[in-house]
DNA sequence: CGATAATTAGAACGAACGTTCGATAAACTT
DNA sequence: AAGTTTATCGAACGTTCGTTCTAATTATCG
């Protein structure tokens, strides 16, 4: 006869406070882990910028990669959604293409530590996060894989493979020098962008 | 009278020996720090690789922070050293532009553990150590915005930073995804990617 | 109110880190 | 061969880290 272990129901986690203190805990990592790389953040800090004690940071996180998996896995879910939703709205391929960018530079200004973090800290998970977040990516890349393969001209040419990757080699470095002060808007560089990938600096 | 502390004369670095013990060092460090990013790199990782006690990498390095910074600036000067000799030989806009491609292309496949360094952990660098890394980059981007404006047929249309900026994205990226054993030689994407900016991805 | 669960706080753990130090060996100079 | 520099080593220091445990507090609800 199986053990009968009397099931732990799901606490009922529809309590606004677990939910906005999970969230706040989210915020502050994703700022000090942007700030100081995965490694060099620690609980310590984390856990002082949330306003909450160091083992506080435990009841809603069962470790540090759980803490970054749960960022990127959050972050990630909703670049793709809002990509989703922006793709219903057009129809031609450069429209599409235009969305993907749009998507991702206006997600980036509203989430710059959010993404630097899903930029620059993929290889400090591992294991079954690691694979986790690697199916994600797997199926955004994809997606925008396909848009890029509709405005290629000349596929013999160019690998839709290789050109997506050159795209979002150009997305995801923004990061690095992106000044709203000084840099146009978003709005401007995604024109310029797309401009560039279809037709070149050389077109007229 | 000013103390006459004697000078300690540098010691006669000439010896072969003590230069290739400082070129394996920084061989294993770029290792690991790609490997495991700065933070999470140990200085006992290093030595181990490099074949060397753990106190044994404080005789050529004063500190982890110093090592970075070896690596940083051997890395950026070489590739920056390489591209100029490489501009020497050619005068078109279009092969100018081709030989800075070319350039980061080829010194990134047979150094692909330094420049991820390079890219990854600008950052970790701080105070003197930065502003010297900064400088070098600096003058290496200038030297390739130059040569992206010669390119550029609409001035109007296109600022050559941040033409630059994205090229730079494109580039700098490729460490994360190619892999020489699937992807084609860096000649194929050397000219995939020249053409991409130069003309799009819907030209003929 | 009283009981049960949800949440926070504090102290402590062992492990790993960067760095230092003094002793020691090897290499070179005279 | 003696003396001096160059290079290596092992042990240790103080600090910080991620994590755990137990006790206390707060909220929930019959």
């Amino acid at each position: 006869m199986p053990s009968a272990v009397k099931e732990k129901p799901l606490p009922a986690r529809r309590n606004s406070q677990y939910n906005k203190k999970l969230s706040s805990i989210l915020k502050a990592a994703s700022e000090i882990i942007a700030r100081h790389g995965f490694e060099g953040a620690s609980i310590r800090q984390v856990a002082a910028k949330a306003g909450i004690g160091l083992s506080g940071i435990y009841y809603y996180f069962k470790s540090k990669d759980e803490l970054l998996f749960a960022i990127q896995e959050n972050t990630f879910s909703t670049l793709a959604e809002s990509l989703e939703k922006r793709l219903e709205a057009v129809s031609t391929a450069r429209e599409r293409l235009k969305a993907v960018l749009d998507n991702h530079f206006h997600f980036f200004l509203n989430n710059m530590d959010d993404l630097k973090v899903c930029v620059h800290e993929i290889e400090s998970l591992s294991g079954k996060y690691y694979k986790d977040i690697l199916k994600i990516r797997r199926k955004y890349f994809g997606l925008v894989r396909n848009i890029v393969a509709e405005n290629i001209s000349s596929p013999a040419e160019f690998n839709d493979d290789l050109v997506s990757l050159y795209l979002f080699g150009s997305l995801n470095w923004i990061y690095m020098w992106y000044d709203p002060r000084r840099n146009p808007d978003m709005g401007v560089l995604s024109d310029q962008l797309l401009e560039i990938f279809l037709h070149g600096i050389k077109a007229t």
